[in-house]
DNA sequence: TCTGGGGTCCTAGGACCC
DNA sequence: TCTGGGGTCCTAGGACCC
């Protein structure tokens, strides 16, 4: 039986997730902020109808925003998080091949488990009606004989209200297919980005059937091995396996931007060691080490008349840890180092790198256990911390370096409460 | 006043090995 | 006169994704 992929995402998730607790702005326009309050980052629909782009900054939308009436939210990503994982454990019940692709998209493999012999429209519905159902999220459906058709699927499940939400390319005759990849634009293919698209139009590829229609040899010699990929697939060629099983990081971020300019060191190295926290607990929940430690610092990049500094550094480590101690001792250690008073910053962050497995632990050159960083104490105090953060909330218990200031914290000046993650944050019904 | 955050993969080129 | 062949590892930069 050959593959059939569906990728099921849902529609503007974070709009939804904010509506399913907020009933009466179902049809009021709406927009979810990033971090700060920066820019939009997902849209309803009636919002995307009045020309406002992904990705707008807010405080430029404000005269639209009054005139329409646009509701506006902080993001709150601990209550997408958690609205996400449920909406995994609903389509786990519909086929146990799956990948989560993105916080609000999956594949999953469904060729062996679809129940509707022959019709995944059905299928489709399906979910559809069952996610509807259990968790008042709107989702679309696309098969396709491969991740990048079924995500071409998805799209036109999208884009086009006949379909009902759901769309299988497996339906269409030869002729049909190619009218559907002939009306849509080349940069809606997965993998297609801006620098691409540009390229293949000088190339006179402009829709999907260009690109389907183009020699995946010449593609190749162009463009690489990820572009002849995405020409094989669209041919319904599988080449991207569905990956089941989330490979571990092999870096972990953290950053944010701070809610109003930083000057002075101690503000900074607060920040800092959160981000340190924030980090090495993400490293300890994979099970991993860190021997590499980069540490950046920048200025308000769209302020140019302000002097600019933008600047970061790599330590490494003696011995790998997931020790948030000793880590924030080494990330502090290259701030100081790092950090030039007179200027105004605007962001900071860690990165971990150089992860490792960590059973795979290394003796030095000299084999001696001089790893007092990696010794029994060490990890059970980490566990202990983690387990009260786990159960009480992030930050119930942290290193004194991390301050008890917020004049770093970005602004958020209108987050919904966490509704299905914290007992005081419950919805109430009257 | 105001401009997000967190990732991956591929390629080319340099340094080095025998 | 004259200068091979086959590799690995690392890094920086560029592209992409959500």
């Amino acid at each position: 039986m050959s593959a059939v992929f569906a990728l099921v995402d849902v529609n503007n998730f974070y709009v939804s997730c904010e509506r399913v607790f907020q009933p009466r702005l179902k049809r009021s326009p709406m927009v979810v902020l990033s971090n700060n309050d920066g820019c939009a980052v997902a849209r309803s629909n009636e919002v995307k109808a009045l020309g406002v782009k992904m990705g707008a900054t807010w405080f430029k939308m404000r005269e639209i925003a009054q005139e329409h009436r646009i509701v506006a939210f902080s993001s709150n990503y601990t209550l997408y998080g958690d609205m996400s994982n449920r909406v995994v454990e609903v389509l786990r019940s519909f086929s146990p091949d799956i990948e989560v692709y993105s916080i609000d998209e999956s594949f999953l493999r469904v060729e062996s488990v679809c129940p509707w012999q022959a019709s995944y429209r059905a299928f489709g519905q399906a979910i559809r009606a069952k996610v509807l159902q259990w968790l008042d999220l709107p989702v679309c459906v696309g098969f396709g004989s491969s991740k990048t058709l079924a995500k071409f699927a998805n799209h036109l499940a999208k884009k086009n209200p006949q379909f009902e939400g759901v769309c299988d390319l497996g339906a269409f005759s030869n002729n049909e297919l190619e009218d559907w990849m002939r009306k849509v634009d080349v940069a809606e293919v997965w993998g297609v980005g801006r620098k691409l698209n540009e390229k293949l139009a000088q190339l006179g590829i402009r829709s999907v059937a260009d690109l389907a229609q183009a020699d995946p040899k010449r593609i190749r010699s162009l463009f690489g091995v990820v572009l002849e990929r995405t020409v094989l697939e669209l041919n319904g060629v599988s080449c991207l396996s569905l990956e089941d099983i989330a490979p571990p990081k092999k870096q972990i971020i953290s950053s944010r931007s701070f809610g109003q300019a930083v000057v002075s060191l101690p503000v900074l190295t607060e920040a800092v060691s959160f981000h340190v926290a924030n980090a090495s607990q993400k490293l300890r929940a994979q099970h991993a080490t860190t021997q590499g430690i980069y540490v950046f610092l920048q200025t308000n990049r769209f302020k140019p008349e302000e002097p600019q500094y933008n600047e970061g550094k790599l330590i490494t480590l003696p011995n790998p840890s997931d020790d948030t101690r000793v880590i924030t001792q080494f990330a502090i250690n290259v701030l100081e180092r790092l950090y030039r008073p007179g200027f105004k910053y605007k962001k900071t962050g860690v990165m971990l790198l150089d992860l490792q497995p960590r059973a795979h632990d290394q003796m030095n050159l000299f084999g001696a256990v001089v790893n007092s960083t990696n010794s029994p104490q060490s990890l059970q105090l980490m566990r202990c911390l983690d387990s009260i953060n786990g159960r009480y909330g992030r930050g119930t218990l942290k290193l004194a370096t991390m301050g008890v200031s917020k004049a770093w914290e970005m602004r958020s000046e209108n987050r919904s409460p966490r509704y299905t993650t914290h007992w005081d944050e419950l919805p109430i019904v009257d």
